[in-house]
DNA sequence: GCCGTCTCTTGATCTGGATCAACGTATATC
DNA sequence: GATATACGTTGATCCAGATCAAGAGACGGC
């Protein structure tokens, strides 16, 4: 049996316009489509007509999360799904003995909350101070019928989360410790260029146990796995959640199971 | 390093209305909705207007692969979604190494071949005699906007696929050898219920290697597992593909964790 | 500044499942 | 019915990563 740490929470915010709202984009910060955000591109809205912007603009409501903070548990009413605007969230599920497994870490402008027969199947918890944007399923599917461009953007989102399970799944089922360490790394700066941001340095807003509790090791191998790469001068670490990848390539070379 | 056992495989047909297509439905069976298949309730086209129905069947394909055969492979343009009549299909991924992790196990009314930017991201394979309606995908983008009931059943479909994988990554991250087969088995029987099979006695149409590049074990582990169960009454085992589950609660307490 | 708490790292040891090695068992071929 | 070829089961041994244990930083509270 695999260890696995559970850390605690609290706290159920509602969507009532006054209850935490992060209100509109700070001036510095480049405006999105609905006005709302300041997601730019990477927002769920982006390329819509106006006239669907402004109806989902109706039924959005922006909220902030500390961390800790839970968005929703694994059986509760699946109202809403979101869109992250700042911050990270992981999603996970629970064993009754405690085990934990993270299914995903979620980004700026990344959107989970999607659910079937009305109950949502994992947790969502804040990593750090968060904004989302959270726009209610019910109403999401009344427009989804005056505005097909809706569905077929989820239809987008759904694919490309289902492709980077399977890849999730392999690492799981077939990688070895420092392959999955060095596929997450690899992962993560992917998907930080893939948004905008530099693919490195690496800023890692979970902890080692989360780090863990998503790939399928203990704490300890993954700070092992860290410390193996930074003495072959594959990475930097000048603190525990600052990475830079050095060699790129090599650490591919891991990933993909020729380390 | 995880050993997985990679077997052969072949062949490649084209849907040309002549190569291998199944035709109606034999008489003894239930005609589908379009009439092209006898997935009654289970097609993916159940319930939708005559139209649509007919709309989907002049873009619909009906084709048979033989056990081993290839219906697309990793990195193929992505052309079409298949949609499972009878017969089994797994859908895997490998590593340059050899190792192979199967993704998924798709059976009567089950889709899959949701892809993004144009390829695949796994190889998909017939394990037993298998027939598939398969649908364009282009064309059926096309349909979408003429019929929102479409990709709302796209959804719907993916959105349970999503929840199968967060279920499939809890097992593979974090369950035991004696949970990951418990698990594997109670999901098939369900899946079984759920299309209308009886949940017990089981049919396993792939074999013990097929079942452990799913649940990332090897095959010796995954026999003995079946060993155990069996000598604990928890299961029969008439032949290797046979298994009449004596006991669900308790096969599903292991598999929960409380085992 | 000092203390408590939490997270990360490192080392020693243990173990579940992988690996290695036969040996059954079933279907196919001729 | 003998032989070949998979596939499945069972046993012995090994090892990657878990577990156990102890420090080392980092950081907030007062």
């Amino acid at each position: 049996m695999t260890r696995s740490t559970v850390t605690a929470l609290r706290h159920d915010p509602v969507c009532d316009g006054t209850t935490g709202g992060v209100g509109p984009a700070t001036p510095a910060e480049s405006q999105g489509p609905c006005g709302q955000c300041d997601l730019g591109t990477l927002a769920f809205c982006d390329g819509f007509a106006a006239r669907t912007i402004s109806s989902l603009s109706r039924v959005q409501c922006t909220l902030r999360f500390e961390p800790h903070d839970t968005l929703f548990r694994e059986g509760d009413q699946g109202l809403a799904v979101y869109s992250v605007v700042s911050g990270a969230v992981k999603v996970y599920k629970l064993m009754p003995d405690g085990r934990r497994q993270i299914t995903g870490f979620f980004f700026r402008g990344d959107m989970f909350g999607f659910c079937l027969d009305g109950t949502y199947a994992y947790t969502a918890e804040a990593i750090t101070p968060v904004g989302v944007c959270r726009l209610p399923m019910q109403r999401l599917g009344e427009l989804a019928e005056t505005a097909p461009e809706i569905q077929y953007r989820i239809v987008l989102r759904m694919t490309a989360k289902l492709a980077q399970f399977h890849d999730h799944v392999l690492l799981l089922g077939r990688k070895t410790a420092r392959e999955r360490v060095a596929t997450f790394l690899l992962t993560l700066s992917d998907r930080a260029r893939r948004r905008g941001d530099p693919p490195s340095p690496l800023s890692l807003p979970m902890g080692r146990a989360d780090i863990a509790d998503h790939i399928g090791l203990t704490v300890e191998t993954v700070s092992r796995a860290m410390t193996w790469f930074k003495r072959e001068g594959l990475l930097d670490l000048p603190s525990p959640s600052q990475v830079a990848i050095r060699q790129p390539e090599a650490l591919r070379a891991i990933a993909d199971g020729a380390g």
